[in-house]
DNA sequence: AGGATGATTGCCT
DNA sequence: GGCAATCATCCTC
């Protein structure tokens, strides 16, 4: 019998990113064990001026140039870390929160005691529930730590503008879960 | 070599 | 709602 939750391949992910980011919704992701369902995320390509990608290639977004289904991290504001999903060259998607399902205790005593909806509602609040930081940056998603799994169910998914960007503000690239109380913000 | 900036978060008013 | 924190990265001189 096949597995019911199957773990995504490389194939998977060796697409343009918006199509990667709208299949991530409703997958589970956990790093060792810790995570949950993603209800948000956020694609970027290299035609997108907000990208990392942009201008081409840099010490920093070299993950993005690497093969597909591998991770792109990065620190952001000097504070937070930021995790992606590579796709197709130059391409990535924002994973920006979850809904936190396993680990619940480890996850809350990373983040300062916080709980619930508190865990990882936001790029940086993620990165720190589920102890993501350079470590992981270009490590292949379908292997430990990373657990990536489809789920059998079905939801609705909504579009909208991406979130604290200056640039393309009005590309539509932002995924989230339908009524989900997990979003780092409503979808406006 | 120097300066502006950022795919954020949390605290303060 | 406004803004400081905090520093690696990248662009410009």
């Amino acid at each position: 019998m096949p597995p019911v939750t199957p773990q995504l391949t490389p194939a998977f992910f060796d697409r343009p990113a918006p199509e990667v980011a709208c299949d991530l919704i409703g997958v589970t992701l956990l790093v060792d064990g810790v995570g949950g369902v993603l209800v948000e995320v956020e694609a970027y390509d290299q035609q997108d001026p907000a990208s990392h990608s942009f201008k081409g290639p840099t010490p920093r977004n070299a993950a993005m140039f690497g093969p597909a289904g591998h991770a792109y991290v990065y620190k952001i504001y000097g504070i937070h870390w930021c995790l992606n999903f590579v796709c197709q060259p130059g391409s990535a998607v924002l994973i920006r929160a979850l809904e936190p399902l396993h680990g619940l205790a480890l996850m809350q005593q990373r983040r300062g005691g916080m709980s619930g909806r508190q865990l990882c509602s936001g790029p940086g609040k993620l990165c720190q529930a589920l102890g993501i930081d350079a470590a992981q940056n270009g490590l292949p998603l379908a292997s430990p730590p990373f657990s990536l799994t489809a789920s059998a169910e079905s939801h609705e998914i909504a579009t909208g503008p991406r979130i604290g960007i200056t640039k393309a503000v009005a590309t539509p690239w932002r995924f989230v879960r339908r009524g989900s109380p997990f979003l780092s913000r409503p979808l406006s």
